[in-house]
DNA sequence: ACCATAATCATCCTTACGTATGATTAAATC
DNA sequence: GATTTAATCATACGTAAGGATGATTATGGT
C-alpha cells in the first residue's frame, strides 16, 4: 500500500565509526535510561522511548540488561557510585554544601533519579541500601567534626543539621516548580545553580561563629 | 472447579450505616487515591488497588471521576487548597518553618503527592500553576519582610533563602531514606517530625541577629 | 575468502490494565 | 407497595507495552 516509505532514519554509521560496538551501545542505552527514568520515573518510562532516544532497537535492552527492570537496577546503582565524592574532613560545611549543589549540574538526570528512588518506599530497589547508610554515617561524622570546629551552633543535633543541609542542597532538583515560581530561573540552568550554590554557602557560613 | 469459593469480603454494611452513600464513597476513593498516588506516583498506581483500598468496585472511579486521570486531577488540585495556610506576617521565620514541617504530619500522603507532582516536569498537570506562583510570591514577600526585621542576614537574596528553607522543610518527606540512614527514625513518625521541626527552628533562629 | 559468533533488528505474543457495557440492587418518591 | 433512578457491581473488551523468537548482518579469527 504505502509506497516507498522512507527507511527509518536509524543512527547512521557516521564517518569512520564502527557500526557495531557493544560498549558504545550499552553506554548510549544507559544515558538514555538515566534521562527517561529520571524524568518520568520507572513506571512511566517506556523502553521504546529509551531505545529511540539511544537510537537502537528496543530489544537490545533485554539483550544487554535483561529487560527494563535490569536496566533500571544498573542505572540506579550508579547513582551512588557517583555523588559519593567524599568531601575531605578539612573543608568547611559551607564549601561542602556548595560543592554538593554544583555537582548536580554534572549529571542532573541521575540526581533526579536518585530523588525519585528516594521518594519511593518499596524496599525492593535496595541496591546498596547498606552502602548508602554507611556513606551517610560517614558524612554525618564529617558534619559532627565541623560542628565542633565551630561551623555550626553546638545546640543542634548534627544528624538533624545534616538532614536540613541535604534537603536544602537538593531543593533545586527536588522542587523545580518552586524554584521557577520564586526565582523565575530555570533550576537546571548553570545561572541558577551557580548562584544557589553561592547563596547557600553564604547562608551556611552564617551558622558558624 | 473451585467449589464454594468464599464470597469476596466486601465492605460490610456495618451497623446502621447506609450501604449506598455517594459522598462517603467519593471521599473514600479520594483518600485511597491520595495514598496510592502519593506512594507510587501516577503511572505506577493501579486503579484496581485504589478501588480495593477504598473497598469499592473499581468502575466507580470512572463513574465518579471520569477515570484515572480525572481522579488524579481531583486529588492533585487539593494539594494546593491545603497547605496554603497563610502564615501571618508577624511570625518569625523559625516559627513558620517549624509549622510547615509539622503540617506534613497532617496529610503526608498529599504532601508526598505534591513532591512527586513537583518533580514531574510535564506541563500537563498545570492545575493551578498560576495560583501556586502567586502563593509563592506572597510567601516570598513574607520572607523578605522577616529578613528586614533581622530574622536572616541581609547579604542573602530572599528568593534563594526561601528555596533553601523550603528544601530543608521538605526533607523529611523528600528524602525518607536519607532520614532513616542518618537518624534511624521513621520520617513519618511524630517522634521524628516533632524533633526535626524543633531543630530546624533552632537552626533558622541562629540565622537571625 | 570463509566461518563462527556476537550484535542488531523486525515481528509476534502475552499479559496487565484502564475503561465500556450491561446487569443488579438500594433508596427515594409517590 | 410500585416505580423510578442513582449507585454499585461483574464481566468483557481494546490497547499498549514489555518481552520472546527467530532472522540478518557485521566483525574478528583463521
Amino acid at each position: 500500500m504505502s509506497e516507498a516509505l522512507p527507511r527509518k532514519p536509524r543512527r547512521s554509521p557516521g564517518d569512520g565509526e564502527r557500526q557495531r560496538d557493544p560498549e558504545r551501545t550499552k553506554a548510549r542505552i544507559i544515558d538514555a535510561a538515566k534521562a527517561e527514568f529520571g524524568a518520568k520515573g520507572f513506571a512511566a518510562a517506556r523502553v521504546g522511548d529509551i531505545a529511540d532516544r539511544a537510537g537502537v532497537n528496543k530489544q537490545l535492552i533485554s539483550y544487554y540488561f535483561g529487560g527494563k527492570e535490569g536496566l533500571y537496577q544498573e542505572v540506579a546503582s550508579g547513582s551512588f557510585r557517583t555523588g559519593r565524592a567524599i568531601s575531605d574532613p578539612g573543608s568547611p560545611l559551607a564549601e561542602v554544601v556548595s560543592q554538593f549543589v554544583l555537582s548536580t549540574l554534572a549529571d542532573p538526570d541521575l540526581a533526579r533519579l536518585f530523588l525519585r528512588e528516594n521518594l519511593t518506599e518499596d524496599a525492593s530497589g535496595d541496591v546498596g541500601v547498606e552502602a548508602q547508610r554507611e556513606f551517610m554515617q560517614q558524612q554525618l561524622e564529617h558534619v559532627r567534626g565541623r560542628q565542633e570546629a565551630g561551623d555550626a551552633p553546638a545546640d543542634v543535633d548534627p544528624a538533624y543539621l545534616m538532614v536540613a543541609l541535604m534537603g536544602a542542597s537538593s531543593a533545586a532538583l527536588a522542587l523545580p516548580r518552586v524554584v521557577r515560581a520564586i526565582t523565575g530561573l530555570e533550576p537546571d540552568s548553570p545561572e541558577f545553580v551557580r548562584k544557589y550554590a553561592e547563596q547557600l554557602a553564604r547562608l551556611v557560613a552564617h551558622l558558624g561563629k
